[in-house]
DNA sequence: GCAGCCTCCGGATCGATGTTCCAGTCACTA
DNA sequence: TAGTGACTGGAACATCGATCCGGAGGCTGC
């Protein structure tokens, strides 16, 4: 009684809906999307697993918020007139890497995403490919492309993660080494590259929609490098 | 005793894998896939829940295995001389329209895809963009761009479902309104446009891949449409 | 000082789910 | 007729998300 500690003691920062985010971050990039239980997430944070719910809905709720949180990560471009081009460009780099440094939020993207990091950028495309002068339909197709463009690059490479020692990745070779008569072309030039590779390959299919968006500009911008 | 109905009884065909997945896919199509459950499964099915396991390992295995059986559902084109961009666009484009006609199977593209029917059809496309003569590493890109392009497409399609009597939808509307301050590109022209716009995006950023694609032949075929 | 209220905590518990154990049933064969 | 192997399913287990409800602690108004 005598000893037990203040609430307000310094021994653990009071829960807050913040740390509790936060906390579910830390131990999605730690352990994957299906190890991230309410009871575990509160034994790191040294509650009881129902004491979360004072601050959190559902545990969806837990996957929106990080989901959001880790958006805050991809860095919008400051003004200055280096381009749409280049802007739009470094924004879908930022958003890829994010993705593949949490590959357990490639699998979230399913769901509606609202929070505020996420519009924000979103916000920044649009109005970034507005000032560019581009109009419908091509704005939405190009809004589009670009963000279908990038979750799918991120789905993909969480699904087949580039570390070549992983089960998956061998199983999957072997498989379609047993299989090349039927799959000649995928079993010699199959889809299982090392990871420059994937980026230069990305690199390659963002030059391709760029080139596209520009070219459907009436009034062709011309101060891009 | 007397009246129990014989096994090889007409009164329900003999359980197995493929009765299992194709009475899967239905109700994946009927509720979604958080109602995909062994026992609703099993009592579909006119069975007991843990006689599945006999039949399949896992509940994974349930859903690797719908989500190969949808994939027969694109038609792979035939040959002929239609050319290999018609090609890729009817392939991509049945694709698209495959993920779109079972909504709960872009939440399942994270995972390994090794089924007959999803390598037929890789091995279709890489063998096509072969056939074209791209190279590597325009190949990889090619390949990967377009599968990244409609699994995007589908996963965000499958989270902003078209209806625009969705709940979701009419949030995310008045949410969008209500800050349109903050964002006002994205309120004004904003992600959640009807399903003909979706559709002539969706062919707009496929055109401008696949003119990336063409661009980059080294020695240019003249024979597409 | 004290009653009342609000915020926050957590043990016990509920219902549902994926999966396993094991005791069966049935057809078919030696 | 005994036995084997393919199948079935009831009971049970562990785990999960979520709720109920009783409490602790601090603050305010009297």
């Amino acid at each position: 009684m005598w000893l037990r500690p203040s609430r307000a003691g310094r021994d653990a920062p009071p829960l807050s809906r913040d740390r509790i985010v936060e906390e579910a971050v830390a131990l999605l990039d730690a352990e994957g999307a299906d190890r991230l239980t309410m009871r575990r997430l509160a034994e790191r944070l040294g509650t009881g697993s129902t004491t979360l719910y004072w601050h959190v809905k559902t545990k969806d709720d837990v996957l929106d918020l990080a989901l959001d949180m880790i958006f805050a990560e991809v860095e919008i471009p400051p003004e200055g007139g280096r381009g749409w081009r280049a802007d739009i460009t470094a924004l879908i780099n930022g958003w890829r890497a994010v993705l593949l440094r949490h590959p357990w939020s490639a699998a979230l993207l399913g769901r509606p995403m609202l929070g505020p990091n996420v519009l924000a950028r979103s916000e920044f495309l649009y109005a970034t490919l507005l000032e560019a002068g581009i109009t419908e339909p091509h704005l939405t197709a190009a809004a589009y492309g670009l963000s279908n463009y990038v979750i799918g690059s991120g789905l993909m490479q969480a699904t087949w993660p580039a570390d070549d020692e992983q089960e998956v990745r061998q199983a999957a070779r072997e498989h379609l080494h047993a299989n090349r008569e039927r799959y000649p072309a995928l079993a010699a030039h199959g889809p299982l590259v090392a990871d420059d590779d994937r980026d230069t390959g990305f690199t390659l299919g963002l030059t391709w929609l760029l080139d596209g968006i520009q070219a459907s500009v009436t009034n062709v911008m011309t101060e891009y490098t």
